[in-house]
DNA sequence: GTGTGAGCTTACCAAATGGTAAGGAGCGCC
DNA sequence: GGCGCTCCTTACCATTTGGTAAGCTCACAC
């Protein structure tokens, strides 16, 4: 028997302190890492728990199926979406330059964890109608959040007339995915190592902010 | 018996002209589908098989593993790009406003068969190692060709001094990539059916516009 | 007509997959 | 001590997977 360590009740919420995470946790992230590297199909129980150390059994104990494991997964992506979004909407009004403030958070969110673009960009591959439901759901508020004060900018004249909020934060946002998502493959032809994956963030950032402010008048 | 038409010699090159679709090219194009849809893995050859009307083992008579098939559908999409590559390059230098040409032209590659965008970005995902090679030198030489178009553009004050030609092109292609890829389920969100791809599409061009271009002083 | 060979089919297989059934080990509670 | 519960294991299973073997059939060369 393992993990049979002072966790209380497994199942009930966790009582905040940092304490051994429980065999679910564990199971959850290497399903996340595996689903995000290898697909969903590719990837077998098995698999999942050769890298937790416990058997195949073992996790269909905690997960009824290998969707629920998934499941699981994704909604743990999806509640940490939700805890960030406030701390990053907090930031855009805390700070004065607030849109490089909330970009660099919003690629920050995931290169913290670069599964997670991966995740998301398979979903959006694999169940194209699931996740377009899905991604309404969860993006559509920050999205229509953040377009208001886009277009607030544009009325200032500091945000460009011609951009399109709603559509140029979804590419935007598409970028930072696919730009995490892929840095090792991509950012390797402009360049070895993390020098390379340094100028991609770097032009990615500038792409975001010159396709959107207005160009100062060079006075 | 099926396909027993005068096809030649199969497997000598196409005669130009346009013939029945031999069964290889049939199966190619339907793996091409499967692959890029639900991915390498998840492609079972009986679904291929199912989509050209034969049985599974016509297709490994034609090829002789899932994996060469898989090489086939590949080898093919690279040989495309790399005829169209002269085109697009030949319309660069023939238009005057040459970027806004090949970029249009780089999007319309993939927006001609989705499929090649989102074959492109599995491999990405599904073989990083494998493709970081294969991509280096299928879009190097069209990579440095571009670059240093940009870059005599900002010599002349053209373009912005302060763009990273080699990666802001490498962003541009992502964006470009991931764009038609994705298109179903993100543009939805902008908007419903043509209408939210239309201005998806509009965006992408502005933003790739945008950040490369200094701005007009507007005199 | 008689090979010859490409194109395809039926029959078959070992391996691996997700999932079920049943049971054991350790803990708290009475 | 016995009960019950969670956690996990071994044993097992039907199905599906990519792939092999062998043979049928038609078109064409001779």
């Amino acid at each position: 028997m393992r993990n049979r360590l002072p966790v209380g009740k497994t199942g009930d919420v966790n009582t905040a302190t940092v304490e051994t995470p429980s065999t679910q946790d564990l199971i959850r992230r290497a399903a996340m890492t595996l689903f995000a590297s290898r697909g969903y199909e590719a990837t077998t129980l098995q698999a999942v728990a050769e890298v937790v150390g416990i058997s195949k059994q073992a996790i269909l104990h905690h997960f009824r199926s290998k969707e629920e494991l998934h499941d699981a997964v994704l909604r743990q992506l999806i509640d940490h979406w939700n805890r960030t979004l406030p701390h990053l909407l907090v930031t855009a009004s805390a700070t004065r330059n607030r849109f490089d403030a909330v970009f660099s958070e919003l690629v920050a969110f995931f290169q913290a964890d670069p599964d997670r673009a991966r995740l998301v960009l398979r979903e959006l591959m694999d169940r194209p109608d699931v996740t377009r439901k899905l991604l309404s759901d969860v993006i559509g508020p920050w999205l229509s959040s953040i377009a208001t004060y886009v277009r607030i900018g544009q009325e200032r004249g500091v945000h460009r007339a011609d951009v399109d909020p709603e559509a140029y934060l979804l590419q935007v946002l598409q970028l930072a995915i696919i730009g995490v998502a892929t840095a090792d493959v991509m950012s390797a032809i402009v360049g070895e190592g993390p020098e390379g994956r340094e100028r991609s963030a770097r032009e990615l950032a500038r792409i975001a902010h010159a396709s959107l402010f207005s160009p100062r008048p060079v006075a």
